[in-house]
RNA sequence: GGCCCCGUCGUCUAGCCAGGUUAGGACACAGGCCUUUCAAGCCUGCAGCACGGGUUCAAAUCCCGUCGGGGUCACCA
């Protein structure tokens, strides 16, 4: 049975490249019929776990990524809160000492950072002296007595050479002499991240440990630790970091700022950034970040679309094959297809895969995307009137792919909002309205066939117009960007014969009266 | 700096293990077509094997080296 665990700390927030490597987890796991575990490494954290959470576990639910045990679905190794299984972590430090594979050593950090600075100088690697390592229960209590409180440090083998086959890198080699004596265990008594997380894999009969290539260096003292507890051991598969867009560099939160310069990154910021307004929201840089997950769900993205891209990040199944639902990623994926480059991180590819899934989802299911954007926003109600209802399905299936994310139709206010609220564009009413000398009077004359037209009509309206031109004479751009603004207050906007329909003759010909007034 | 990993169009990648392809696809970009605006769509184009040696009839592919990039070196996770 395949077994495999994603490990987040609560930090309050989902990274984009953390949820790939659960993603991978998840599929790998999904793909052998094994289970996927989650596992909340919080050692060391005094702050609001539960709170600092929920966005991960929020964000993982989203794209559908469900785990089998974990917090909240809980299951049979519980808990899966390595806070919580402190004397799981001990036990295993003591253990660890019995074998003689850890000790205790009762330097203070300053005398660890001495020697450090020593081996600095002299230009050589830094391997401790283990001078005050305690072999005896004597000399532990003389160096008590002096009111030293020990660590407990990894006894690492000082010759030799770990071989790890990844499933991913292929064969690594280590040597063992590189390796430090490694803290296990503070002298407050808590454990750390190394020690819990080769015990709760183990606990957690974890069969394949798959992670971020920044862990690969982490593998000789997990190996060391599972080995020392005569555990068996994982296999481990190290996935390509997800990078900065146009660099090898791992993304990163908190260089928001600098990929703002980057021109796709600054227009998909910008994009998110406009729907937030529209929605009447204060942007709120904490959350609101293109490396955060729910970035994409505050402006509408579908999940399908983002797990889709982010599966081929460091992943591909062959030289064609791109668009994949979540069943056919679990159906198609497999470690010997990732990639061991570094991927970055592409705003523009992230966008087109959101288009083409957006294409494929119905109208109905489109409506009740976008829905709430606009209650959001108070442009309908909640719940919608049934001629609300209608309208809007009339806008999105005009808007077609105009739509590309649900936060989008917020772009299409002047479907939602009376003839005495539209807003209108100055520049564009001069342009269209005021500057060419016949548009007055041929919006005008054409109201007139509007207020007459026989059925109010995307195809209808159409013959109206061709009508309307033959007689006047003119050319079809005389008359139609005039109405445009006229009608809608703004230069580009859906197919305009569509667009009246929609809003009906009443709305037409009162915005019409109202743009005239204007001009 | 030590150790480890990586290197095919700007980006994601196929091809590499089992040498022989006009080095393929996608996104982006440029131009064109279509057109009532904006999108979309269609067509065309631009663009890559990091470098240097070897092995071989033949190297993106195998070997060695160089250079470049990244990760990691906490009483963080």
């Amino acid at each position: 049975m395949v077994r495999t665990r994603f490990a987040p700390s609560p930090t309050g927030y989902l990274h984009i490249g953390g949820v790939r490597t659960a993603l991978f987890c998840w599929l790998f796991a999904r793909r052998h019929g094994g289970q996927f575990i989650l596992r909340i490494d919080d050692t060391d954290r005094d702050r609001n776990v539960e709170e600092a959470l929920r966005p991960i576990l929020e964000g993982l639910r989203w794209l559908g990524i469900d785990w089998d045990e974990g917090p909240e679905v809980g299951g049979p190794h519980a808990p899966y809160y390595q806070s919580r299984r402190v004397d799981r972590h001990r036990t295993a430090v003591e253990r660890l000492i019995e074998v003689d594979a850890a000790y205790r050593d009762y330097a203070t950090p300053e005398e660890i950072q001495a020697e450090r600075e020593a081996a600095r100088r002299e230009g050589r690697p830094f391997v401790y002296s283990r001078r005050w390592m305690a072999t005896t229960p004597a000399e532990a209590a003389r160096f008590e007595a002096q009111g030293r409180r020990p660590v407990v440090r990894l006894k690492m083998p000082r010759e030799g050479t770990l071989v790890v086959e990844d499933l991913v890198r292929g064969t690594v080699e280590f040597q063992w002499a590189q390796e430090q004596d490694h803290v296990i265990q503070r002298s407050d008594g808590s454990c750390l991240y190394h020690l819990a997380s080769a015990v709760d894999d183990h606990d957690f009969q974890i069969t394949h440990v798959i992670r971020a290539e920044e862990h690969l260096s982490n593998t000789p003292r997990q190996v060391f630790i599972a080995r020392a507890l005569g555990y068996p051991l994982p296999r481990y598969a190290h996935l390509p970091l997800v990078a900065e867009p146009g660099s090898r560099t791992k993304l990163s939160k908190r260089k928001l700022a600098k990929y703002l310069r980057n021109r796709d990154f600054a227009q998909l910021m910008e994009h998110g950034r406009r729907i937030l307004e529209r929605l009447g929201r204060e942007v709120d840089l904490e959350t609101f970040n293109p490396v955060i997950v729910d970035f994409y769900r505050q402006v509408g993205y579908l999940p399908e679309a983002l797990l889709n891209y982010l599966a081929l990040l460091g992943w591909s199944l062959d030289d064609r094959t791109e668009h994949f639902t979540r069943e056919e990623l679990v159906q198609r994926f497999s470690l010997e297809k990732v990639n061991r480059a570094p991927a970055s991180f592409d705003p523009q590819k992230l966008r087109a895969f959101q288009v083409r899934h957006m294409l494929a989802v119905p109208v109905q299911r489109r409506v009740e995307l976008v829905l709430p954007f606009l209650q959001q926003a108070g442009l309908v109600g909640s719940p919608p009137s049934a001629e609300e209802r209608l309208r809007l399905t009339g806008v999105v299936e005009a808007a077609g792919d105009r739509i590309k994310v649900a936060g989008d139709i917020l772009e299409f206010v002047e479907f939602f909002v009376p003839a005495d609220r539209l807003p209108y564009d100055e520049k564009a009413v001069t342009k269209r309205l005021r500057q060419p000398p016949e548009a007055k009077g041929l919006v005008s004359r054409f109201r007139e066939e509007l207020a007459t037209a026989e059925r109010f009509e995307a195809e209808e309206l159409e013959r109206c117009l061709h009508g309307f031109v033959e007689r006047e004479g003119i050319k079809v751009g005389q008359i139609i960007h005039a109405l445009r603004v006229a009608i809608t207050g703004k230069t580009v906007g859906l197919g305009m014969f569509e667009t009246m329909a929609i809003l009906g003759r009443q709305q037409c010909l009162d915005r019409i009266d109202r743009a005239l007034g204007l001009v």
